[in-house]
DNA sequence: CCAGAAAATGAACAGTGTTCAAGAACTATT
DNA sequence: AATAGTTCTTGAACACTGTTCATTTTCTGG
């Protein structure tokens, strides 16, 4: 039985991963440390590389784990709302929430960046794309005419702008702009695409 | 006379922060390397330190400096234009191309985060900040009621929105959407936006 | 129980940014 | 012009990275 094999290097995996998320949520994806990771994991420094290729690929699965953890909140977020409009700015809402909540873990989505040449995996470039079908359901519904891949296009665009709503607020980009009210600024600006999707 | 010592030393900053620009042109600021920089700027390695505190401190000048030649294209942008919506299009046109010229450089703008608990200078936020100065202007215009503290909100939102979209297409997350349209795509974004102001 | 395969180990390596004692260059004064 | 003191420049050395790989340990099928 080949099993014991399987388990114990998926085992050691596991414990990688989570010793690398833990370590990104506390200190960030900047201090993050192929040493600080293997102890915490209870392995030597080399056994990183006999479950990952590299540190960059376990980042990469850390920021696999946090986009699905991201899809299963806002899949929960809306699932009781049918208005179309509203679970668009839930979306948006519990994004922002998202991104308060684990500021390092998010922020290590779109601040790592692999070496030029590398590619995303096709399953971490998957979970990114779960994330626009809760943008597609309720833009559907509010675009109807709109065919399947304008339908996509459209999602990323208004994924993206917020997505850079959020990001420039909590990073705190152009100081001396209060950032208590971002809720309402961002509430406000979803009311805002939605009204010009009505009068378009 | 003290102006020589003056002189020279500023003649270095600006071999260093040139040779860094130019660096972090061709291969990006994940490669930019001290040793490089001051091979390319005919100094000794240990001369950064003398003009900058810091690596961080050498790439943050080379960003304030990028900053004020997006800041210059902009205001050129919109000179001769009278109305405040086209001139809201043409701003984001105007972001998105010169993302697309100078993409390392740009990028390096967002890329480039200090380490914990360190600021951006006061006139690197003010080189930021002065972009929204060109927003705030047409935006004024379009919702004459808003006070200046709420411009300032809105034209941040704004700037944001559009810095988002442009980003995620040009970092080509979300793969498998084609961005041979993006231009269209940011123009009808910002008609979105025009109408809902319109319409709010 | 044992030979062969696979995985775990951590010392060694090839870079990083940064420092700092020694030397060179400049300044102000005589 | 000469000089002493101040300031800048230098690059070897340092501490800390990610990564490799010969060696040792562990596991597998018979």
């Amino acid at each position: 039985m080949t099993a014991k094999r399987e388990a114990k290097r998926e085992d050691l995996r596991t414990r990688l991963i989570d010793a690398a998320e833990a370590r990104i949520k506390h200190t960030g994806l900047l201090n993050l440390r192929a040493r600080d990771v293997t102890t915490d994991a209870g392995c030597a420094l080399g056994g990183l590389y006999t479950a990952f290729s590299d540190l960059d690929a376990l980042v990469v699965d850390v920021n696999t784990q946090t986009l699905k953890r991201l899809d299963a909140i806002m899949s929960g977020a809306v699932a009781n709302e049918p208005d179309p409009g509203r679970q668009m700015k839930i979306l948006g809402a519990t994004y922002l929430g998202f991104a308060r909540d684990n500021p390092r873990l998010w922020r290590a989505l779109f601040e790592h960046v692999l070496p030029e040449g590398r590619v995303l995996p096709d399953w971490h470039v998957a979970a990114q794309a779960a994330l626009l079908t809760h943008i597609i359901k309720p833009l559907r519904n509010l675009q109807p005419d709109f065919d399947e891949q304008t339908l996509i296009i459209r999602a990323r665009t208004l994924f993206a702008a917020v997505h850079g709503i959020v990001s420039i607020s909590l990073e705190n980009r152009f100081t001396g702009i209060p950032n208590e009210t971002l809720d309402d600024e961002l509430d406000r600006f979803i009311g805002l695409l939605l009204a010009g999707l009505r009068h378009f």
